[in-house]
DNA sequence: CATAAACAAGCAGTAATCTGCATATATGGG
DNA sequence: CCCATATATGCAGATTACTGCTTGTTTATG
């Protein structure tokens, strides 16, 4: 029976490493559908996610498997974390902008909350790729929203892809909001996706002024995918926790800091 | 690729989770409509309630379940009155979807409603020009998500302008849901807009199948701006207090007509 | 009070799971 | 080189979970 030629030894630690990772790729796994992507028995991969529940790496279900935390999709999950801190920054970085201006407004929990703190009277145009912001300002009487359109990202909660690469070449805003994932003195900007970078990138590109918006703890910190160099920036708002040490890397570059009224 | 044809499985626990998500996001949910929603039998919905009861997740009362804690649901459109009578509209209309096709989504209240109706495991790609459509699909697995993008309408809460005329005429469609305005015999589909009218043209004539939802009262009226004629619709799904009478200048045109079981 | 819908309990078929056991595949000592 | 031991895997039978259907009962509503 087991008579393949060259038995392409996969360990089995390795097998439930790559479990785990489809599991955090997919949302969810099912024992059939191990089974024949790993090449092994239902019975193996019962024993494996077994272990796996014992380690605290899944919870095991009928069927198969989900995550640890429950599935509802991470951007919901994030919505309400830390609220009051990023409430508090937003107020800040709405401050930044003046009336007249084009404002682009970046997808992630933080952008969304500097469009929710702008004056209600403020005259603008908003150009965005997540609905949340476009939600929100839609009670704005004088605000004009523009909407990248494209294919919804589901954790990032944003319109991706070419339609939206072509629709951000075409325009130049005055301001860009941006929701920083991570940044790094030497790293730069950067973010858990390559699409994320890439657009990110666009916006910066296309912006007179780039204010970073962020908590404290995203300081100091590298990700994946790299956006570009941190002078690109010119505002950095962050929490009032935030270190003067932590800081003093932006403003040597020139960058303007501001803390948040916590 | 490594698509089965076997259809999308959905485990039981999973579906437990979206029912509790469900319930936070409707404030209330009912058996049939679960049912429905979740591609299951009424008694398997009963029983996922009272297990969810059982876990302390949910209230369970005649009919269907309520939240544990009675909460203010954060429903900003069910000031609306008929929101009962559009839901059982839009889950008429929604058995109509085929799984596989490419899906247009009108805005409107009612075309929101099919969208929320369509159940959860369907493999579909979906477009629209309404961020909420885009928010209601955000947690279906196998569903892609096309943004229209363009300037915010905020009336009807649909992504309008040359952006979204682009967008729209480089698009072809398996089938067409449209929020009607108004019909009428000899006018044909009209609406109260210019930019809505010039919109629903384009999704009309870049689809296969047109499916028209609404309410009775919107039958054999007109508004200012004409969409085009009557028998472009395909299909026309409405209130069961619809008369045959109203419903016959229809049929004789061809189009197919369902009244919701109300 | 009558009717239709919703419910509960029980039954049967299917799929998933669990348990024990036999068979490989190293690994290290004699 | 041979063998004992631990680990990993697959298999077979018993058990449990899940689901839809049927029957009789309860609840809501006009």
């Amino acid at each position: 029976m087991t008579s393949s030629p060259t038995s392409p030894t996969t360990l089995p630690e390795e097998r439930r490493q790559h479990i785990v990772q489809l599991l955090n790729q997919h949302g969810k796994v099912t024992v059939p559908e191990l089974s024949e992507h790993l090449d092994v028995s239902a019975d193996t991969i019962r024993r494996d996610l077994a272990g796996l529940e014992q380690a605290g790496l899944v919870t095991r279900v009928h069927g198969g498997a989900l995550p640890v935390k429950p599935t509802t999709p991470p951007y919901k999950l994030r919505r309400d974390a830390n609220v009051d801190s990023k409430r508090a920054i937003a107020a800040a970085a709405a401050k930044l902008i003046q009336p007249g201006q084009v404002v682009m407004i970046d997808s992630g929990t933080t952008a969304l909350e500097v469009a929710r703190s702008l004056p209600i009277n403020l005259l603008a145009t908003v150009v965005s790729a997540s609905p949340y912001v476009a939600i929100a300002l839609a009670d704005y009487p004088h605000v004009e929203v523009v909407m990248i359109g494209g294919t919804l990202d589901k954790t990032s909660m944003t319109f991706t892809g070419s339609a939206a690469h072509v629709a951000l070449s075409n325009l130049r805003a005055d301001v860009c909001v941006l929701g920083v994932c991570s940044l790094h003195e030497t790293v730069g900007i950067s973010t858990i996706s390559l699409e994320e970078a890439t657009l990110k990138r666009l916006m910066i590109g296309n912006a007179r002024e780039v204010i970073a918006v962020t908590t404290a703890d995203k300081l100091h910190t590298a990700a994946p995918f790299v956006v570009g160099p941190l002078n690109q920036l010119t505002h950095l708002v962050t929490e009032a926790s935030a270190s003067d040490e932590l800081l003093s890397p932006y403003q040597t570059l020139g960058i303007q800091t501001f803390k948040a009224a916590n």
